[in-house]
DNA sequence: CTTGAGCTTAAACTATGGTTTAAGTCAATA
DNA sequence: TATTGACTTAAACCATAGTTTAAGCTCAAG
């Protein structure tokens, strides 16, 4: 017999309260949870796999409604594989998106820690603020252009 | 004379509602701020580039409670460079580990772009569940071992 | 057979980041 | 001078993603 778990155990191996667990669960993320004669929710390894589906796709930054979205095309079986590919495949270019976008917001980050340990050293925010375009480093002159930093 | 602009204009050139620099005002996040004799909202070229600061420091994941800290902090003048520079650090690194979180979610969804596209050629899923390790690709099998998927 | 930990529910509550609404003000133009 | 469009406010509303609460149920151990 495959080993099971009540929600609370569930929760532990996942690493989530349990209240996140029937969140989810009333939300219909679970395709095949099951429940004891008594009403207790029953999760096997296969729940937990999905549970962990469904980590994978919130880091992604899918919202639960596209994630229950998915759940039901997944539920309707091999006809919807279609459906459910154009779903990865625009995740996938979110998730890029995502990255570019964060490359960018790192590089602005950059420059600000470049602004402050300048500002640091000589006690002042005067030292990076009017230092001139030349006297730059040429990756921060170049960040400070591409975000539109003109006065700070 | 520097030109300015109503809260309509500059939302317009910052590609935003109106509403959207109203509620940010409100939270304290236009440390210059200025208004007319009647009481509207004078945007300068400054008051611009500190918006276009704030929209760098969301799309890096800073909450606009910490916006407003920082904002405080620079209000508050040199004495707190200090404090800035650990707030600007800290959120480097805070950019770093959502990338490093993005790219292992990629992987995550390549598997799945891999596993449809496969499911897709067949016609069902089951050709690509079942597979067997060794005729995976090298990277997918990879990412199935290290995203712990057992069974889709 | 009682006790206690852990389970159940619905509903209220929280936090974040805004958006919308209602009622009113201001200033340039017809 | 009346109209029109853009501005003002406070307060209500919205969506997302849960968390907490209150009241009650289940089940294994003593």
């Amino acid at each position: 017999m495959e080993k099971v778990y009540t929600i609370g155990e569930a929760a532990r191996e996942l690493g989530v309260p349990a209240s996140t667990l029937r969140f989810y669960d009333k939300r219909g993320l679970f395709p095949d949870l099951t429940r004891s004669r008594s009403g207790i929710r029953v999760y096997t390894e296969g729940d937990l796999e999905w549970a962990r589906f469904i980590e994978w796709l919130k880091t992604s930054g899918m919202p639960l409604s596209e994630i229950k979205t998915y759940i039901d095309l997944y539920r309707a079986g091999d006809a919807t594989i279609e459906e459910r590919r154009r779903i990865v495949h625009a995740r996938r270019e979110a998730v890029k998106a995502q990255m570019a976008e964060l490359e960018l917001a790192r590089d602005f980050i950059d420059y600000k820690c470049w602004y402050y340990d300048v500002a640091a050293e000589s006690g002042t925010c005067d030292t990076p603020r009017t230092m001139a375009e030349g006297d730059l480093p040429p990756e921060i002159a170049r960040i400070k252009r591409r975000c539109r930093i003109n006065r700070y």
